[in-house]
RNA sequence: GGGAGUGUAGCGAAGUCUGGCUAAACGCGACGGACUGUAACUCCGUUCCUUCGGGUUCGUAGGUUCGAAUCCUACCGCUCCCA
């Protein structure tokens, strides 16, 4: 045993008194990150109506891509010659690049399941393509993101027990197939994927299989599909425990705060979701308020803010006024998100511009990545609790019929 | 003044020849809803009134018929062409 430190590793920091939630960092080649975290999610080397210089504006961290749909369009080699991702589309900070194993389950009228691999038609071209746990690791590589996902099928929740255990037992195969074809575990770290649905036995068979690989980070797969939300908490309270706890924590694809809350109560460090950005596309504001449905005909004549209670963060706040003007972009504590109004919104919604999208993305994104900066806070404070039923109360999960995000 | 065409639900537009299966296609707009490791500015509802039994509609007024948006008569409006 050496003590060389992986590419990716986890410090722990806090570990929060009445829950046991974790407080740490996730240092990458690409800088250190606070956890527990949220991930924007930039499917094609893009947040969708989120630019980089934005990004950063309102304190993302990692971000999500995917191995998959880069390798379709615009193809790892030419990613690779443009000197990898974060150099292609202009960000310095870590990436995660999932595999290709949600694609299994997305695109799966358009693909061929075997134990060698994923064969896809295309969903550009048409053209058969065949993925395996080389070839997207021979992608990731290409891409040079930070944290690699291990390919795996991503399985409904409610297949048949049979089915589960043998994707499962192919998908930590797969894990194994995965380590061995990675070419650069020192500037790259590869997590696997812990499926078995809502089976504690297979949870179980899946968690102890990756963990005896000794990879840098592990996921919780196949949730947030369908399931309840007690069904998944039931699943994190078997299953998280299996995970060593001096390496990340990633569940894969949550986003409702609620759900956000118990997991990290049940020790989850990471997660990604591309709900904020879509339902942002859609006209549907995250709040601390619960949801806002700017397209809404109530919001017409609405001259409050988006969200009064949201802050602002800026990494850069002070701007150079080339001009030497006075202007509200000065001031570094600016506030877009509080001067826009839900009437502004709701008429950009109404007119099909463009910026209704974005700003409506940049929103919820930043709500979820304030909402992620408190729980840091109420971790440390070892009040993590009371932020939960503020939470709860705040955002009206207490109300009957409550449905929020 | 002469000739041709046309009036259908918020708007556009089918249906009229060959009357019933038409409260009336379809599109837009409007109003709701869904969305959680992104084939997604997409998808799904509702859109004459209603106490859900029904009621009142297709420029207006009459007529024919068991039955009319559809056939006949008159009137009103609009568009285009020629003078």
């Amino acid at each position: 045993m050496t003590n060389k430190k992986p590419a990716v590793w986890y410090e722990h920091l806090h570990t929060e008194k009445h829950t046991g939630a974790r407080r740490g960092r996730i240092h990458t080649p690409h800088g250190t990150f606070e956890t527990p975290m949220f991930m924007p999610v930039g499917t094609q080397g893009a947040v969708k109506g989120v630019g980089t210089r934005e990004l950063k504006d309102i304190g993302s961290q990692f971000i999500l891509s995917n191995t998959y749909h880069l390798w379709v369009r615009p193809g790892d080699e030419l990613i690779a010659q443009a000197g990898g991702l974060h150099q292609y589309m202009g960000w310095d900070q870590a990436i995660l690049t999932d595999s290709g194993g949600f694609q299994v389950f997305s695109l799966s009228d358009a693909r061929k399941l075997a134990e060698e691999g994923v064969t896809f038609q295309n969903h550009v071209n048409g053209d058969k393509m065949f993925l395996s746990p080389e070839v997207a690791m021979r992608i990731q590589n290409n891409l040079g993101s930070d944290v690699m996902m291990q390919l795996d099928e991503a399985i409904p929740y409610f297949e048949s027990y049979d089915y589960i255990k043998d994707s499962m037992q192919r998908s930590l195969r797969w894990a194994d197939r995965a380590q061995i074809a990675h070419k650069k575990p020192d500037s790259q770290g590869l997590f696997g994927i812990v499926q078995g649905a809502g089976f504690k036995a297979l949870r179980s068979e899946s968690a102890n299989g990756l963990v005896g690989m000794d990879l840098p980070g592990y996921a919780v797969g196949g949730l947030s599909v369908g399931e309840s939300k007690l069904e998944m908490n039931r699943v994190l309270d078997f299953t998280m425990p299996l995970l060593p706890e001096d390496k990340p924590r990633y569940l894969m694809g949550v986003a409702a705060p609620d759900s956000l809350i118990d997991s990290v109560i049940r020790g989850v460090d990471m997660f990604d979701s591309v709900l904020p950005t879509r339902i942002a596309r859609k006209g549907t504001l995250m709040t601390r308020r619960g949801r806002v449905v700017i397209k809404n005909s109530k919001y017409k004549n609405d001259f409050t803010p988006l969200d009064p209670d949201l802050s602002y963060y800026s990494a850069n706040p002070i701007r150079t006024n080339q001009f030497g003007n006075q202007s509200q972009f000065d001031n570094p504590n600016y506030n877009p998100f509080q001067n826009l109004t839900r009437s502004y919104l709701h008429h950009l919604f109404n007119a099909n511009e463009i910026l209704g999208a974005q700003l409506a993305s940049q929103h919820n994104l930043r709500y979820l990545l304030q909402f992620m900066e408190d729980m840091r806070t109420a971790i440390e404070n070892d009040d993590l609790l009371a932020f939960r039923a503020t939470v709860m109360e705040e955002y009206g999960y207490n109300k009957p019929n409550a449905r929020l995000f």
